[in-house]
DNA sequence: GAGGTCATGTAACGAGTTACATGATTAA
DNA sequence: TTAATCATGTAACTCGTTACATGACCTC
């Protein structure tokens, strides 16, 4: 129940059409709630429906933009769902679970997959921290400043763990010792 | 893609139920890939259609026990999939989306969340301790001991992660100067 | 034989993915 | 007028979730 909630709260930030939003999760939001542009015209037709959110200037034909804006029932809906309390859904980690797969087979051909995953996390902090340097240098922030700030921070904290331990990983799979692992069924 | 192979892996490490199954999905496989019992049942007929698994002592009856073992198969196709490349998927994370929604509409009512948060991954890092004070104290442990350790400690450093980053977010809501925006629209 | 628990399922739904289809606009 | 790109959709499918159903076994 959380796409609703992210195209809400991208609506609120700045009004726009499908395809502005499919990119905008490419980029900002969709840093922690990804979604396709298939998901994204499905829910904006939903959340119109329920009258959440309306499209200015309607031209009801296929091909052309339609801008949606939220309406005031749309705005109570995500100030309730912040306030609502959610448990934690449970972790799902293809890489762990291979590693693990690994120590029952045999670890043939993972390394290069952490290196693949390692590159990926660097680049991704890379892009967090320009991000940071660009948009929260201001000496004061402002309260939603320093939220928004704080959720870049996560991205930003991950990141170096992930990096921090798929180096540990390598150590182990080339270092010394390693070696005489190699080969087993 | 992920989850036969995390019964396969399962299967291998003990030949076991389906209700076996579920319950060590809930101690340790489970910790980073999920599952109820209906995904695993469900599974469980596909591997055994497909070849991959094979029920000893078939007694067809509802209600009746029925164990499983890897085929050859079966270890095969672990095998590969250890050593396929997988994009990784993109985050998604509901805890993050809702503070960015709260920097739109006002934070009321997410204190308690963090802290919920907070509370929770703390009782997961000492459940990951636990078992490694457990498991993994052997002064010189087998190849896959330290893949498993190495998975472990990954748990173990994104729960450690996220108390710091709660924490941190906490004082931000308690803090001095958080007082004059809590209420803001 | 009634109730509890072990054990295996079914059904309906919802969310996310993948592949494809169609119309509008613009520039060569 | 053709091709590229912008823009909105449809369809089919897989995976995961929720609620419920059924049978076997054990104990009182």
């Amino acid at each position: 129940m959380s796409l609703p909630h992210a195209i809400l709260t991208a609506l609120l930030e700045k009004p726009s059409s499908g395809l502005e939003l499919t990119r905008r999760f490419d980029r900002s939001i969709g840093f922690f709630w990804s979604a396709t542009h298939q998901q994204i015209y499905r829910e904006l037709g939903k959340l119109e429906q329920g009258g959440l959110i309306h499209a200015l200037a309607q031209s009801p034909s296929r091909g052309q933009k339609r801008e949606y804006e939220v309406l005031p029932a749309g705005r109570a809906e995500l100030t309730t769902w912040v306030a609502t309390s959610q448990d934690p859904k449970p972790i799902r980690d293809a890489l762990l679970l291979r590693l693990r797969a690994a120590a029952v087979v045999g670890r043939d051909g993972l390394e290069p997959e952490l290196e693949r995953h390692l590159a990926d996390h660097r680049r991704q902090l890379a892009e967090y921290t320009a991000i940071e340097d660009r948009d929260f240098a201001a000496a004061d922030p402002s309260g939603e400043d320093r939220l928004r700030h704080l959720v870049l921070r996560a991205g930003i904290g991950l990141e170096t763990f992930w990096i921090e331990w798929l180096t540990e990983a390598l150590a182990e799979f080339r270092g010394p010792g390693a070696a005489d692992e190699v080969q087993q069924g």
